[in-house]
DNA sequence: TTGAAAGCGCTACCAA
DNA sequence: TTGGTAGCGCTTTCAA
């Protein structure tokens, strides 16, 4: 197959060779781009057509080296599927790109030694700051954090020792939520199932807080039934089997996830067990597809858009000095269908 | 609220800081870190304990600039929802790590000069290649992305004009494979509906292959119901009462994402539309909820593993040189309840 | 309004 | 096995 690259061509054109081409030195060329009111327009002109013909793009690695401060923020996630952290990458995108900062973007698979080498990795870009999710982290990622001397903004979680600031949900809370609201409707054997990778902290705390609940009420204690795989509804379905031929009175299911939920609502299926009438399901996170389902699935919804929002806002006051701060996102209770014990179903939520 | 950064700290570790420490040269250090087989290994041993002692992380930018190649990967994709990416994303960035190269990821949000901006962006990190989704870009990206000098490997579609190197899908055949599904299973009045942004050149040529088709097999024109609006199931929804109302006949609905497709399988329930019997339905993507739904829903399911492999092993054969290809990827059809007209429900898949 | 010169932190090359 | 030197392409003073 022949090469569609063109290839062998002249290297990359430079500052220096624009302001050859036009005649001026490469300081002029420079401030025509950062500085544009301190060049003659006619000058002005003559160098934005010469970058135009030598499809001139700026190094910023010279540009970053030689300069005082970066326009990249590192963001590290653990995760990239199901519109767990899509969402607030998008928004945070999008409200610091306003500010002319650029996303740098990178995924740990939920794996620490990976977190620790992305971390790394995206600190000796020297970006302006960093916004990381959750707060629990391999102990010398904090460390390096702390000494990077940039803003560092925690996602997700804010239940820890936060390194800088912090723009995230009470985990412990939300769980005992969840529990809460199945209790109310009468379901009294819980479990919490899912996906639950040791770097997950975010995992534990909701069940952490879903167990302390059941306690104070009375209530027998909570069965886990999790696993070390990523979330999927095959997962699920396998753990939602397990768990009720291991303990058949489980009557209440907190989910880890919606992925994760959509398989035990088809696990309960199977088992020709009626959900909610038998068993009562809810999730977290709220997906897309959780309306949809049938029944539809109760769920935790966090406010994704502030968090996202939010973590920007505050990595551009920190840019600006401005104190640093913890803060607590919303999030609720969309109750639907997979916990409506004893009350008619109304049908699809819009 | 007190300040937790460690602020006002002594600036970040150089090299040369580290050679001051240990009393060798920069060069030294350098090589420690680079060709460790050329340096003592008890010298190489106080080097690696002063860059830890200080908290060392390399300057990417100053080695970028001084060395003559990047480890850097730019990769633009036009969403980060719905797996729709993440997956090819996720693939690509471990495959690439296993060499030493580093991911950068852009979102386009499917705005044609939101990409421009962004792969401009990219190149001026000079990334040792390019991987981006689409064939059809700005004409300016092409020029850009032509001229870099570096590897470019289209994801996800092939049709097209291809700069380098690709490997995707062929989506007017896949247009046609949805139709021929359908028709297949008698349905007679097809129509296509979902979200489609102008730079989604994807869903045009999808449903350009499904029309086509429609028109060889003398069946009625293919209704076309589109907005410009991202997938989501309330548009499925909203988009598929109108179809219905306008064009009461249609008894095939393509949906432009499985996303879509739940909404539309709750619109034909408000309708009191029995699906398969009244109306079959296919989606395209295949995503995780999809084989969770009632009924299950049929869906294209592209081999997004091998998209992300592909593109990353033609990105490493580019960079030793060997010739640029294009690479078709496999993709099925998974037959579900949603098009299963005249067939025992045969239950949820598994 | 423009230019000259220094230097950001590193790598590459050559010499020791 | 180690060190010296010369840049990489840009920004930042300062001077013209």
């Amino acid at each position: 197959m022949e090469d569609r690259r063109n290839d062998g061509q002249r290297p990359p054109a430079t500052l220096a060779s624009i302001a050859a081409r036009v005649g001026v030195s490469a300081n002029t060329v420079s401030r025509a781009l950062r500085a544009p009111d301190t060049v003659r327009p006619e000058l002005r002109r003559k160098i934005a057509t010469a970058m135009e013909d030598l499809n001139y793009v700026p190094n910023r690695l010279a540009g970053g080296l030689a300069g005082t401060r970066s326009d990249l923020v590192g963001v590290v996630v653990t995760s990239l599927y199901y519109s767990e952290f899509a969402t607030i990458v998008d928004r945070l995108q999008s409200t610091l790109l306003a500010s002319n900062l650029h996303v740098m973007l990178a995924n740990t698979r939920y794996d620490a030694d990976e977190e620790l080498k992305l971390v790394r990795s995206m600190l000796s870009w020297r970006p302006a700051a960093i916004a990381i999710i959750g707060v629990d982290h391999h102990p010398k990622v904090n460390d390096l954090l702390r000494h990077s001397g940039v803003p560092i903004v925690e996602m997700w979680d804010l239940d820890g020792d936060v390194i800088d600031s912090a723009a995230g949900l009470d985990h412990g809370e939300i769980g005992a939520a969840q529990a809460r609201h199945l209790i109310e409707r009468g379901y009294r054997n819980l479990a919490f199932l899912g996906s639950m990778r040791e770097i997950d902290a975010r995992a534990a705390k909701r069940a952490a807080g879903m167990r302390r609940l059941a306690e104070r009420q009375g209530l027998p204690p909570v069965v886990m039934k999790t696993r070390a795989e990523p979330g999927h509804p095959d997962l699920g379905e396998a753990l939602c089997l397990e768990l009720l031929a291991d303990n058949p009175a489980i009557d209440g299911i907190v989910c880890n996830s919606d992925t994760v939920a959509y398989g035990v609502l088809r696990g309960l299926r199977k088992l020709a067990k009626n959900v909610p009438e038998d068993v009562g399901v809810i999730g977290f996170g709220d997906a897309e597809a959780s309306a949809c389902l049938t029944p539809t699935l109760s769920s935790v919804r966090p406010d994704r858009d502030n968090i996202g929002r939010l973590s920007a806002e505050i990595i551009l006051e920190r840019l600006r000095d401005k104190p640093s701060r913890i803060a607590p996102i919303d999030w609720d209770i969309v109750a639907r269908d997979s916990s409506r014990r004893g009350m008619p179903t109304i049908g699809n939520d819009m």
